[in-house]
DNA sequence: TCTGGGGTCCTAGGACCC
DNA sequence: TCTGGGGTCCTAGGACCC
């Protein structure tokens, strides 16, 4: 019996749902639904619900007859509340194992690797959960991030297992990948699982012992790692620091389809300042923004504008004036409109370079350049300022420029300090 | 008629440079 | 008319995840 190092990851059992039940235990054996944004599809069931059928991110009125006949009880979506439970949920984790990464709202994955009985010790973890969050979780333990994702699914289904699923063991991985549909592999969505099939690739160990080097060629770098995550051969690492965002977006579908030049600049400017916020709470600035808006009908394809902004800003003053200009060009008028979308991109710091330019000192192209790391030069001594001022400790340090005799190359680098 | 809001990574192809 | 190689950067789009 071979063990080799071991993961754990915890997962929420269906957690919006389970969320707002916390404050109804009236609704404790009854089918819920919560909804998204303008209540427009199921984003989270109750085991019950799913047990009546009702899918993932089905648009509501598809399910109408079966909500009305069962009565389900349906929730709007409350992500201030389900943020708040998620991070009591990762607080408690983090004081139950060496080390941890956060994966999404109501996932994370633990480093269990010097804990002795960890079988024992995954169930306490969720007794603890359950009991300091009343949040019920399943843990899938393995070497690798992927086989942890096979083993928590594994616990989820299986009521017998008390959701605790230690796959640790190879035979035992052989044996329970045989029965494993390829398509519910982590990385495998729809399209992907067509193609496997027609390889004659239908379950988990079928993928795990094909050729390395023809899935490689043919889906490429992404498969390959998959395939020997599925053997046991550690490709993912934990990252227990989430890393600076690369893009930041911030779109709402609209209630009502809307017309007005006015209510869609209205709209957009909201959306750039929701950005702005988080660009600012990562410390970052933004180069390039990017506004999008979604005709009916429903598949149309988006109007888009990408601008380069004249220089790397915070400035929620200064991107809503841009972006209103943007919206005016884009904005047609008589159209009617579903939706509206921002999307910062080019973002620094940290540690990204932010142009790079092989060209003679008089080129109007490396004036451009320079003047954009000076924007970037003013941006951050600004910011410094800023957090000297209010007691924050300085986290980024900034290099600009680097020169040679006949051409010139220049780049702007932000990069974080510890 | 009614259809969420975020993100990531990778690849292909074209522009451009020496 | 035919004729180069090697490289970077950018963008669009595809695939996936929760």
């Amino acid at each position: 019996m071979t063990r080799a190092a071991s993961l754990a990851l915890v997962d929420c059992n269906n957690f919006y749902a389970s969320c707002e039940r916390l404050f109804r235990p009236d609704l404790l054996h009854r089918a819920i639904v919560v909804l998204s944004n303008n209540d427009g599809c199921v984003v989270a069931r109750s085991a019950e619900a799913k047990m009546l059928g009702i899918p993932m991110g089905v648009p509501l009125h598809q399910v109408q007859h079966l909500i009305r006949q069962h009565g389900v009880v349906l929730f709007s979506s409350n992500y201030a509340l389900y943020g708040d439970i998620s991070r009591r949920v990762m607080t408690v984790l983090s004081t139950l194992a060496p080390d941890l990464e956060v994966y999404s709202i109501d996932e994370a994955f633990l480093d269990l690797s010097g804990i002795r009985d960890i079988e024992p010790h995954a169930h306490m973890i969720r007794a603890t959960v359950r009991q300091w969050t009343g949040i019920p979780v399943s843990i899938g333990i393995a070497p690798t991030k992927t086989l942890s994702k096979v083993a928590n699914r594994l616990a989820k289904k299986d009521p017998a297992l008390k959701g605790v699923m230690d796959l640790r063991d190879s035979r035992l991985q052989e044996q329970l990948l045989r029965d494993f549909p390829v398509g519910d592999v982590w990385g495998i969505g729809r399209r992907l699982a067509e193609k496997l099939d027609v390889l004659g690739i239908g379950t988990a160990l079928q993928l795990r012992d094909a050729d390395t080097s023809l899935l490689r060629a043919r889906f490429g770098v992404v498969m390959e790692r998959l395939v020997r995550e599925l053997r046991g051969e550690k490709c993912l690492d934990l990252e227990s620091q989430p890393a600076p965002k690369q893009q930041i977006i911030a779109s709402r579908s609209f209630g009502q389809p809307v017309t007005g030049l006015h209510e869609v600049q209205e709209a957009v400017s909201h959306h750039v300042a929701r950005a702005a916020a988080r660009l600012r709470s990562q410390y970052s600035i933004a180069q390039t923004l990017q506004i999008q808006l979604y005709p009916l009908p429903f598949g149309a394809l988006a109007r888009q504008a990408s601008i380069q902004l004249s220089q790397a800003t915070a400035d929620t003053s200064e991107m809503i004036r841009v972006a209103r200009q943007v919206v005016a060009g884009l904005y047609q008028p008589g159209q009617r409109y579903r939706k509206a979308g921002v999307m910062l991109l080019d973002l620094a710091p940290p540690g990204v370079r932010q142009a790079s330019l092989f060209s003679a000192p008089e080129d109007p192209k490396r004036q451009q350049l320079m003047h954009t790391l000076d924007g970037i030069n003013a941006q951050f001594g600004r910011a410094m300022l800023r957090f000297a001022a209010e007691g924050i400790e300085q986290p980024w340090a900034m290099r600009a420029g680097k020169r040679s005799p006949r051409y010139t190359t220049c780049w702007g680098e932000l990069a974080r300090v510890r």
